[in-house]
DNA sequence: CAAAGCGTTGAAACG
DNA sequence: CCGTTTCAACGCTTT
């Protein structure tokens, strides 16, 4: 038998856990009455240069860290948050060594990198003799035992979730924990100097942030930072410049508790709080209660916001008022991300994309992935998608840029660039216009975009919301389609939303703002802007040498022609009916299938 | 104007 | 006659 030494030196490890409230893992840790405790976080080279993460999001990150940092230095002057640079695989073993570990203490987590990632940290830990302890805290259910619970398939709709979900606890999840009120020291100053350790150094080749590096990247030169005192990265060092963020939305669970007990205290509107009916148009403030990023980072407790809301309801039921229904309530809303953590928890990596994924299904949309063969071969710098139609990668950028044209969907995007959050029918809007409402361009392009803006970018609601746009999982009406117009008008008919995002339009009547083209050019002249070329610099620059200071895009293409064209190539694929994992998929003859993978000459033969 | 698909239900068929 | 299986019809899909 092992010999335990009766008092344990515990390594906290946060990751997507930025929080001191309702953490069973942390608690699990506390109740080990550790001699030595050190919270740590590794910054991981994986998440800095391979994952796509924009200013606003590395920010909320940032400010989620300096706020949990600052809570354990609170409760005991001696800690803080340890920022480790190096990545967990490799810098991990050298703490256990260097400060004398027993135990390996952290939250389970939820994505296929996440879940590799920590099995090879066990592995290594079950090696060296390093006790690990792992809990759920990030879901209200742990999500194999949704999948189990639903026959080992992925979860696809909500009565799948309240079935699966009632036979853990009867569909109730355990309730929130208190934060600690103290914490042990860690090591003495001279112990916890890792200056004697060597640095193992990081891999940057593929950078796929490497855009928004205007200063030098200076986040990676030893363990313990640049200042060599294991603290937070700042914007300088990570090189992205302060006037690139540009959002108002701040992280940290100070923020994020301050911002649920606001909402709380106003029972009507947790009470009746149901998602259609919330506005996409509104800001100032927004008609949600934007506490996902805070559920992403961990910031907040995914089970203290469903049970302060389940006591509001409670109360609620007392006094003889109605709430509001599952699925579109709050809680609701929570348990549409449990299905998405249970469907990607069935199926690892797979769930991330099209090609090999059962779930999902094959639309011969422009713009498909590279497969992962192809992109083997073209190495970390290659473009992951084929360009197979230069129409539809100007339609891409555009949409991208917020300059389609199309009013409503350039505010939206331009808000989510800027501010990293938009509400979530405005994502509705914008993924069914590029996608099957429009350009026909492949879900996946547009993910990667959400990915990179959206400050509470979650891998399973994102590529779940993703295929559900699109009508390639969980949903399938893709004849209802979002108009670009008359949905701007139906939640914003002043056009306030499209004028605050796309002020060169502030001063058009609201009788044209969602279709600006339409105003006569008198107009357009009187009220400052002309409706004129593709937004683009250049287009800009040559209306400015013609004497006009303003100008607002064309639309990209005429909606109706495109919406009919969609519904058609969307019934032809549906009929066709294949799915990511179908032979013709993984071997690119689906375009047989779909009658496009014949020569020009021929195509234009059968045509006539 | 209709387009899809899942789960439920209840009647009919079956053994 | 009864219990079981099958299948078509129907209602519901967060927006």
């Amino acid at each position: 038998m092992k010999h335990k030494p009766t008092t344990p030196v515990v390594l906290y490890w946060h990751r997507t856990d930025l929080r001191l409230h309702d953490s069973p893992a942390l608690t699990t840790a506390l109740s080990l009455k550790p001699s030595v405790f050190i919270p740590i976080w590794t910054w991981d080279p994986h998440y800095v240069y391979h994952a796509r993460v924009g200013p606003n999001r590395w920010r909320f990150l940032l400010d989620s860290q300096k706020d949990l940092s600052k809570s354990y230095t609170t409760l005991n002057p001696k800690q803080k948050l340890w920022v480790v640079r190096e990545g967990p695989m490799t810098v991990l073993p050298k703490l256990w060594k260097a400060w004398g570990i027993t135990h390996l203490v952290f939250e389970q987590d939820t994505d296929a990198y996440a879940r590799d990632r920590d099995e090879g940290v066990m592995k290594l830990a079950e090696k060296e003799g390093i006790e690990v302890i792992v809990k759920v805290g990030r879901t209200l259910f742990d999500p194999d035992m949704l999948v189990r619970n639903n026959q080992g398939k992925p979860v696809v709709s909500m009565s799948q979730v309240e079935k699966a979900g009632d036979k853990i606890n009867g569909g109730r999840p355990d309730r929130p924990i208190d934060a600690p009120g103290s914490v042990p020291d860690p090591w003495n100053e001279e112990r916890m100097d890792l200056s004697g350790v060597e640095f193992g150094g990081v891999e940057v080749e593929g950078d796929l942030n490497a855009a928004y590096r205007v200063e030098e990247d200076r986040q990676y030169s030893r363990i313990m930072g640049p200042k060599g005192d294991f603290g937070i990265p700042t914007l300088e060092e990570i090189g992205i410049g302060e006037d690139q963020v540009e959002g108002p939305h701040r992280g940290g669970e100070s923020v994020a508790l301050k911002i649920l007990a606001g909402y709380i205290e106003d029972e009507e509107y947790i009470g009746t709080f149901e998602k259609p009916n919330t506005s996409p148009a509104a800001f100032e403030p927004q008609s949600t209660t934007l506490l996902s990023p805070h559920l992403h980072f961990g910031s907040l407790s995914v089970r203290k916001f469903f049970w302060d809301v389940q006591d509001v309801f409670s109360k609620r039921k007392k006094e003889k008022k109605q709430n509001a229904p599952i699925p579109t309530n709050l809680p609701g809303q929570l348990l549409f991300r449990e299905m998405y953590f249970a469907a990607q928890a069935a199926l690892g990596y797979k769930f991330q994309r099209t090609y090999g994924n059962k779930m999902v299904r094959f639309i011969d949309w422009h713009l498909q992935s590279k497969t992962p063969e192809e992109l083997e071969k073209e190495g970390p710098t290659a473009q992951p998608y084929h360009v197979d139609s230069p129409e539809a990668e100007e339609w891409f950028q555009r949409w991208r840029e917020g300059r389609t044209g199309f009013p409503w969907i350039d505010a939206l995007m331009r808000q989510l660039k800027q501010e990293g959050w938009i509400h979530h029918l405005g994502r509705h809007s914008v993924a069914c216009f590029l996608t099957r409402g429009g350009c026909y361009v492949s879900w996946e392009r547009g993910a990667e975009v959400f990915e990179e803006w959206l400050i509470d970018h979650e891998m399973a609601s994102n590529i779940g919301n993703w295929m559900w746009l699109s009508c390639t999982a969980f949903y399938n009406q893709y004849y209802r389609c979002y108009s670009p117009i008359s949905f701007g008008k139906k939640w914003d008919p002043q056009g306030d939303f499209v004028r605050k995002y796309c002020p060169e339009l502030a001063k058009f009547d609201k009788k044209y703002i969602f279709e600006p083209w339409k105003a006569p050019i008198a107009d357009q002249r009187k009220w400052g802007c002309r409706i004129s070329g593709d937004g683009s610099v250049e287009s800009k620059e040559k209306m400015q040498e013609q004497g006009e200071e303003q100008t607002y895009p064309k639309p990209m293409f005429d909606f109706d022609e495109r919406r009919t064209f969609c519904m058609d190539a969307m019934k032809n694929a549906y009929s066709i009916g294949l799915h990511g994992d179908d032979r013709e998929v993984l071997n690119g003859t689906w375009r047989k299938a779909f009658g496009i993978d014949e020569e020009p000459s021929k195509k234009k033969q059968k045509a006539k």
